[in-house]
DNA sequence: ACCTGAACACCGTTCAAGT
DNA sequence: ACCTGAACACCGTTCAAGT
């Protein structure tokens, strides 16, 4: 029975990641500390930072994650829609209110992470790729004419705003119970209006 | 020269707010000590707690004021202006985006306090007042014709969903930095086509 | 009423030492 | 390579005691 544990039980770093977004969703960004992750996982206190060098980088490590499973999730929307914008849009918008309100912390962890210089270079590309496919998104949609011209950034950046908005404050309750995410629809019909084409066409 | 100091300076209860907005602003949330703040202060470190009973309180408290601070931006943006919605809602937006950018640990506390039930009574109050300055927009938008009919509540999230996500979006400098701040004329009428009234009048 | 000083249990981080 | 154990400097919180 000698392979019960070569030392601990394997894989330390990605048991650090579970458990630690584990607790970041049940018991909140406060409760998240290192030793006890460790003590949770049967090693030393010690043990951790042969993994993450600092906290921070297991938080921003989190965050990767985090950005990962979003991704995943909006690409998996997607997959299963049309391909009018309003589809996608409806499509992107419930996923990304599902994760916002399923991982609340986790979401805020992805964008309190200053995106400063210094900051870990695979988190900020992390970043990146997510918006660009935001924008990609809004080129076809232009390119379909069912998007009103311009720089798709600035569109992209409007209609992203409204959908992040909307999904933070549903996740951290500050939304009026009744309009919760029922009427979603609503809020993609608002959007679609305020980057509709021009009425002269 | 008795009057130089009483027992330490006067009002440690203002004066650890005072600093800890200052601390939160130039270090960061993480940097928020108790101790330290009393030892900046030069009060023991026991001294806090006469004031709040714990960390969390004096977090809140924080928040309270930032709820003060940014309604007072807002109705001195609103005072400054026009009566038709264009006018009032860019010089909302204007307001709510410069308090974000300079003070944007502030307003992500101000947030990041989870808005359960057991939260302060008076946090929970400051926040729905500051909706319901929103709401009255809107209600007064709807009378003057100038946004659709419809639950103004419904209406109201989705104008405030879009500021919220640009200005949280902006302060955490996750904008491209050629988009932010000078257009927020195009947000403005991005937000004004979104709840505009229908086109059959 | 307001503050101090000591005490307690907890952190994150580092570093020699073990396997 | 991966982990331990002890050490250090820091926390938040509490509580008797001082003024």
């Amino acid at each position: 029975m000698h392979t019960r544990r070569r030392y601990h039980h394997g894989d330390l770093r990605a048991a650090l990641l579970t458990r630690a977004e584990e607790t970041l969703r049940e018991k909140g960004p406060a409760a998240l500390s290192l030793r006890e992750l460790a003590r949770d996982l049967g090693v030393s206190h010690a043990a951790p930072s042969r993994h993450f060098k600092d906290k921070q980088a297991l938080l921003d490590a989190l965050a990767l994650v985090g950005f990962g499973r979003l991704a995943e999730a909006m690409a998996a929307a997607q997959r299963g829609t049309g391909e009018s914008f309003a589809e996608r849009l409806r499509a992107g918008a419930r996923a990304y209110v599902d994760f916002a309100t399923a991982d609340a912390e986790l979401l805020d962890l992805m964008y309190s992470i200053k995106h400063t210089p210094e900051a870990s270079e695979e988190l900020s590309a992390a970043a990146q790729r997510w918006t660009e496919e935001m924008m990609s998104l809004i080129v076809d949609a232009q390119r379909r004419g069912e998007v009103r011209e311009g720089s798709p950034e600035r569109v992209g950046i409007e209609v992203f705003s409204t959908l992040h908005g909307y999904a933070t404050l549903a996740a951290s309750d500050s939304l009026p119970p009744d309009v919760c995410t029922q009427d979603l629809d609503e809020l993609v019909a608002y959007i679609l209006r305020g980057c509709a084409p021009e009425k002269s066409a």
